[in-house]
DNA sequence: TTCTCGCATCTAAACGATTAGATAATGCAT
DNA sequence: ATGCATTATCTAATCGTTTAGATGCGAGAA
């Protein structure tokens, strides 16, 4: 039972009680690095649960130099995509009893530099990088490197260097975007790819390129529903749709589709789109959206598992297509 | 300039340097409880400078009893009403130099004590419970008390009690939903509430309850897309959508939507509808969504004002009705 | 000149844990 | 009985700050 109240217990108190030293008491609590013998072990035990012992973590993360907190560096909270990937870090985190601190950088390398500066002088035990582009995320990442805090990259990132990254199979992903969308009989199908898309995730656009042929451009905008939205109206002020498009994100494909609700233009009638991420929301979009559903879970899990050194890097499940009715397929 | 590397510079490590002690450093370095000569305290400073020192956050919390960090208990981080407050309320404490803890329950009393449990073990100086129902947040405040941290209901919460609660004019919000419905012609005007809204909150059903008259039942539904799409589809088959409906919060109003899309009901023809959030992205949705917006950046900041005990309870601005496609107004 | 203030600094004790090294207690072989 | 491992425990240094109390020093009052 925890005492009424005053002051919290202390390791002291513990050894006090139970009539032993500290070291013992910390032993205990640790499985120390050091055996005790059975009886007073639940001496001790028997103390601190009288006394309601909490261990108090800044102490031992004075001494030990470990806190227990990873930082989640993240482009964009309010993108659902990064929100949901944020949601399974920090499930991942906590099963492995590690707290995390997040920071939102709304795509802006300065604030992510910010960010990351505040989490080293936290002393954060390692540093989770979602970054929208590559090289913003390598920036941080040298940062982080200083102090000697290990990283790793979740959604996009170099390849090189010694920072994991996890990513997941982006030209798969197009590839079978692509298919599908000749599958419903399109021959000219558009991208629509993000401002600066280096790294893994430019490797959607370039399997777009090189699908569509020498000479093929991108539509461009912000990852972001109200740019993807006004994009699409201009389109269509100069009657400019494309029959069929392929947005690099989900965020994109949600704009567009309200952006050509606004315009008067069905989809999939006059348009068809897939969005290339499977966030949650994209179930849930009028009409529903057809996208390549990313192993976001599973790719969460990798990224904790890499950073904290529990596991191997294992291959990651593919993107499946999740056909919905933007496309052009019935609902199902 | 920063050292190369080595081990990160301390306290005493400046002291040396400037040929002071560690204690006026301390005081040049925090504007410390005492005065230091100008002469001395430039000394300091350059000292500080030269070695790239970063005072160490952990001794300073373990000595001063306070980490310089809040948690944020969100009932759902994926809504984006709760990711737009989380995100404000980052901002907000980031501008007093505070980090952010963040914890995500899922609208799960359970796992809401579960965070709060873990935060209070990471020492949080404070604690900002934004909460779905209010009986959960008064759960969790009741918790952080016994340790003496202050919290701050954000969105929900008990009225009662020396807990602050900073939540939006709920009232006015739907005496404004439900006066627009009426000019565009409406009489019968429905209700989408969740599945237990106490507080505050609850008095948007309850406003709506008191103006549909006696015996009046509202529709409800879990606080998600996909419950209250499914809801639609529903009533859709057996065709009893109503011809007006106010949707409790924007998450709900954006699976209404979606689930009219499906079943072929249009919106605003067939049924007109309105949110009482004010998210980012109910301007992004197919038709564009109209809603009571709620002034969320100024909640966040008079919860982090209240907490840090920096400002005094002033009046929020109130919800004011953006009026958008789905009410049956033309595009704005 | 001597005594007092005040100011600028210094010294050293916390804060609450971890852990290497010292010490005590036991068993066993001699 | 004596010595030597082995095991269980204790002592105390340490992590990097903060801050109350002690100290030193020069200026003004007597």
């Amino acid at each position: 039972m925890s005492e009424p109240a005053g002051k919290p217990a202390t390791l002291a108190d513990v050894a006090r009680r139970a009539g032993t030293s500290t070291a013992v008491v910390s032993y205990v609590i640790n499985d120390g690095p050091r055996p005790v013998a059975a009886a007073t072990r639940a001496r001790v035990l028997a103390a601190a649960e009288e006394l309601g012992y909490r261990p108090n973590r800044i102490a031992r993360a004075l001494r030990s130099r470990t806190t227990g907190v990873v930082g989640l560096v993240l482009a964009d909270a309010l993108n659902p995509y990064f929100g949901a990937l944020a949601r399974h870090v920090e499930q991942s985190l906590a099963g492995y009893g590690r707290l995390m601190l997040i920071g939102n950088a709304g795509y802006s390398a300065e604030r992510q530099r910010h960010l990351v500066e505040r989490f080293l002088a936290a002393q954060v035990d390692g540093l989770v990088i979602a970054s929208a582009d590559a090289d913003g995320a390598a920036d941080v990442a040298a940062l982080a490197r200083t102090p000697g805090v290990p990283a790793v990259y979740l959604h996009n990132g170099p390849a090189t260097g010694d920072t994991p990254l996890v990513t997941a199979d982006n030209e798969h992903a197009v590839r079978a975007a692509l298919a599908h969308l000749r599958a419903h009989g399109h021959r000219d199908i558009a991208f629509l790819a993000g401002p600066r898309d280096t790294g893994p995730v430019g490797r959607r656009r370039e399997v777009w390129e090189s699908a569509a042929g020498p000479g093929a451009a991108p539509l461009r905008c912000a990852y972001s529903r109200a740019e993807a939205d006004a994009l699409i109206r201009r389109l269509a002020a100069r009657d400019a749709v494309p029959r069929a498009l392929i947005a690099a994100t989900d965020e994109q494909a949600i704009g567009v589709l309200s952006g050509a609700c606004a315009a008067g233009i069905p989809v999939p009638g006059r348009i068809a789109v897939i969005g290339l991420d499977g966030t949650p929301d994209s179930a849930h979009t009028a009409p529903s959206l057809t996208v390549t559903g990313q192993p976001l879970e599973a790719m969460a899990r990798q990224a904790v598992d890499l950073l904290l050194g529990r596991a191997a890097p294992a291959p990651l499940p593919p993107a499946t297509l999740v056909t919905r009715r933007s496309c052009g397929c019935a609902e199902s």
